[in-house]
DNA sequence: TGGCGGATCGCCCTCTGCTGGAGACCC
DNA sequence: AGGGTCTCCAGCAGAGGGCGATCCGCCA
């Protein structure tokens, strides 16, 4: 065997292919599986002699086109490689037409296999396979007149192919003539492949070598193929491939023990008789043709042949690869008659046209009206009333009925929140948590569910629901009103019935028509007619029917500081000791309103200013449940004193009063946190007050537990 | 042997509903 | 002030729809 031309460089990278004939896609990764389906021959004809080992590997029109081809070209051509192979005849030569071609994916980190510089040629399509990441897929060129290609299967880590190259070298350097470094690679791989015979001591080492990368990797060893090519070409096609030969015989994978236990016991579990059915021993599977057990067994293997060359994945078929190619190139060519919707296959097109416009729903719950398109979803539903569970959770009691109900809840253990608002980034286990909080937090016009029964609205379904079950479900047992003998079954009912008495005045007085609602009033009344006056004054001991009366009288006559207040009428300056007089006294006089009054200048006790913020507090907290609260307002409260005009007009005299005590020096913050303090104020006023004083509205949500919160923190 | 059509597996999605913590509100 | 109740809210699970990918029986 001679290697001729292409006298390189030390081995410099020229992939060494045959040129040169393109094809499809298909049909290359055909060819490949082809090969690559037949170990066991390359196998057996491995034992014959090497040096015409290859034509073993080509059909008996290939093996006969090759003999009648004749000339055997041992020219050089200026950009092929001619691999001559050497038979032990020295009359008979095989030349194989060699092209150098660039790798043109220079997305693949060539490193270990720098030595690789292959040289473009235009028109020729190469190969190299490796079913891990490392294949280097060359574009394909022009047809033209291309016969012949090689593929070249590296089916591991380049540096793997290096050191095959290295040490398969050794092996052969003594019997094979290395024209150039750069025919040690397709040297190395034509011998691998058996094509090249190895005398028995280096055909041993050159095993060694093989066993020592196949411990590294499963798949080593090239197969190399020689067919006949075009007929008007002498030229024969090379197809280098993985042959697996040995990794099979000496250390085969689980899957392949499995497909080969299978296969040595599958004759012995033939069933005599008119039909025979082949058994898997690997699993269940029986089939009635040697042709679907064959393929069937492929699926405990490993074996993977046809890779797309776009994404590296490898599939057992062409059709599946095809069809996956199909998702990369968009070629969906079962499109739906209905709609806009295509698909890879003829199955998945009708079974869309079942779930969106057929709606043949072929399987069918015996227990039940459910029925699906698919069997798998009868299977599933079905669950629901076996209540059988299959998949356990392994760090807790829970067990799903389905895989992605299990794989859900693995999240409680993770922690993992894999949906994010994109708003306030909050974060949610489950996407339609995370589209309920966009919708209840971030969105307008957010729908709200009305009770049937009641005014109430609700913003969440379940939650009316929990509404309707707390208030409008009906009650075995008898609801009494507390105020009356009427009964109800219904809590809301009850709770209506009971308002009815909250106004009514259902304390009536023995001796006069007065009535009342409050309890502690009558009896103050009754005091009237029993002449009672339990309440003595420590100064004099006059007595008083109230204890407000009496402390009346001791700020009157016994408290030195008291300094009465004056109302005075805005109109005419006349002073009264109540408001309700100057009020009264205003409609008579014409000034029609009271909008200031004065005090007296002496000084307010904290109670009394205490009393007056209260009163605001409760006027500043109708204004703002009323929403009141203007934006004019807010700009004046950027002052720091709290003017009394601030105050709704309904607030009436707590406004000026309000007012007279802000200019004495009250601050708005101040005022707002006696506001607070005294009057307890609800949440939604000192949310209101917040926003009038320019206060972030998260200062007011400190000190909560949760976001909502609205508890008050300066 | 490849292609086709149906079956199957598996994944991800949505819709739905229940639950319990928390604050607001009322009494 | 404190208890009871209600609504808001997020967490979580049940059920089912839809489709990609693959397998298998059958046929040309």
């Amino acid at each position: 065997m001679e290697w001729a031309g292409h006298s390189g460089h030390a081995f410099h990278g020229q992939v060494i292919v045959a040129a040169t004939e393109i094809s499809v896609l298909s049909e290359q990764f055909t060819k490949i599986k082809e090969l690559e389906l037949m170990p066991e021959k390359g196998l057996k004809e491995e034992e014959k002699d090497g040096a015409r080992r290859e034509k073993d590997h080509r059909s008996p029109s290939e093996l006969e086109a090759e003999r009648t081809s004749g000339a055997f070209q041992d020219s050089v051509l200026e950009e092929e490689v001619e691999l001559v192979l050497a038979p032990s005849e020295e009359s008979e030569k095989h030349i194989l037409t060699l092209q150098t071609v660039h790798f043109t994916s220079e997305a693949v980190e060539l490193q270990d296999m720098s030595l690789l510089s292959i040289q473009q040629q235009e028109g020729v399509q190469v190969m190299v396979q490796q079913p891990g990441p490392g294949l280097l897929w060359l574009e394909e060129g022009p047809r033209q007149s291309l016969q012949q290609y090689v593929a070249i299967s590296i089916q591991q880590e380049l540096y793997s192919l290096q050191e095959m190259e290295v040490l398969q070298f050794h092996a052969l350097e003594e019997n094979v003539m290395v024209a150039s470094e750069d025919s040690k690679l397709a040297v190395s791989l034509a011998e691998s492949a058996g094509l090249i015979k190895l005398q028995e001591g280096q055909e041993k080492n050159q095993l060694l070598a093989e066993r020592r990368l196949a411990e590294r990797t499963k798949e080593q060893l090239f197969f190399v193929e020689t067919m006949s090519g075009d007929e008007r070409s002498d030229e024969i096609v090379l197809t280098i491939s993985n042959l697996n030969v040995e990794e099979q015989e000496d250390q085969p994978t689980a899957g392949q023990a499995d497909a080969e236990k299978a296969k040595s016991t599958k004759n012995q579990r033939k069933t005599k008789g008119a039909k025979r059915t082949f058994h898997c021993d690997v699993c269940m599977f029986t089939a009635s043709r040697m042709s679907s057990f064959n393929r069937h067994m492929k699926t405990h293997t490993n074996e993977k042949p046809h890779l797309c060359h776009l994404c590296l994945k490898t599939f057992r078929t062409v059709t599946l690869l095809r069809n996956h190619v199909n998702i990369h190139t968009g070629n969906r060519p079962y499109k739906c008659n209905d709609c806009n919707m295509a698909f890879v296959t003829s199955g998945e097109l009708v079974r869309h046209r079942r779930y969106k416009h057929t709606h043949e729903k072929p399987f069918k719950c015996s227990m039940c009206k459910y029925a699906s398109v698919e069997a798998s979803k009868l299977k599933r539903h079905v669950r629901s009333h076996t209540g059988e569970r299959p998949f356990q959770c392994c760090q807790c009691s829970y067990a799903s009925r389905d895989t992605y109900k299990l794989k859900r809840h693995m999240r409680t253990h993770s922690g993992e929140k894999p949906y994010e608002c994109h708003i306030c980034h909050a974060r949610f286990t489950q996407n339609g948590t995370m589209k309920t909080h966009i919708l209840q937090k971030h969105s307008e016009n957010v729908p709200k569910y009305q009770c049937p029964h009641c005014a109430a609205i609700i913003a969440r379904k379940s939650d009316l629901r929990v509404h309707m079950r707390n208030l409008h479900a009906y009650s075995a047992t008898e609801l009494k009103c507390r105020y009356c003998s009427a009964v109800f079954h219904e809590r809301y009912a009850l709770m209506q019935h009971q308002k009815t008495h909250k106004n009514e005045k259902r304390f009536k007085c023995e001796h006069c028509s007065y009535a009342c609602k409050q309890e502690r009033h009558m009896t103050a009344h009754i005091r009237t007619h029993t002449g009672e006056k339990p309440f003595t004054c420590l100064s004099c001991n006059k007595c008083f029917r109230q204890k407000q009366l009496l402390n009346a009288h001791f700020r009157k006559y016994h408290d030195a500081n008291f300094i009465p207040t004056v109302y005075k009428c805005s109109k005419c300056g006349k002073g009264f000791s109540r408001w309700s007089n100057v009020h009264r006294h205003s409609e008579k006089c014409g000034s029609g309103e009271a909008k200031s009054a004065t005090s007296g200048k002496g000084r307010r006790t904290g109670k009394r200013k205490q009393t007056i913020l209260k009163e605001a507090a409760k006027g500043w907290k109708e204004a703002a449940n009323r929403d009141e609260a203007t934006a004019e307002e807010v700009s004046t409260m950027k002052g720091e004193q709290f003017p009394g005009e601030m105050f709704p007009v309904a607030c009436g005299e707590t406004t000026a009063r309000v007012k007279e005590e802000v200019d004495e020096g009250v601050t708005c913050e101040m005022l707002l946190n006696m506001m607070y303090n005294s009057a307890g104020c609800t949440g939604r006023m000192m949310l209101v007050s917040a926003r009038l004083l320019g206060r972030p509205q998260e200062t007011y949500h400190q000190g909560g537990r949760r976001r909502g919160s609205r508890r008050v923190t300066w």
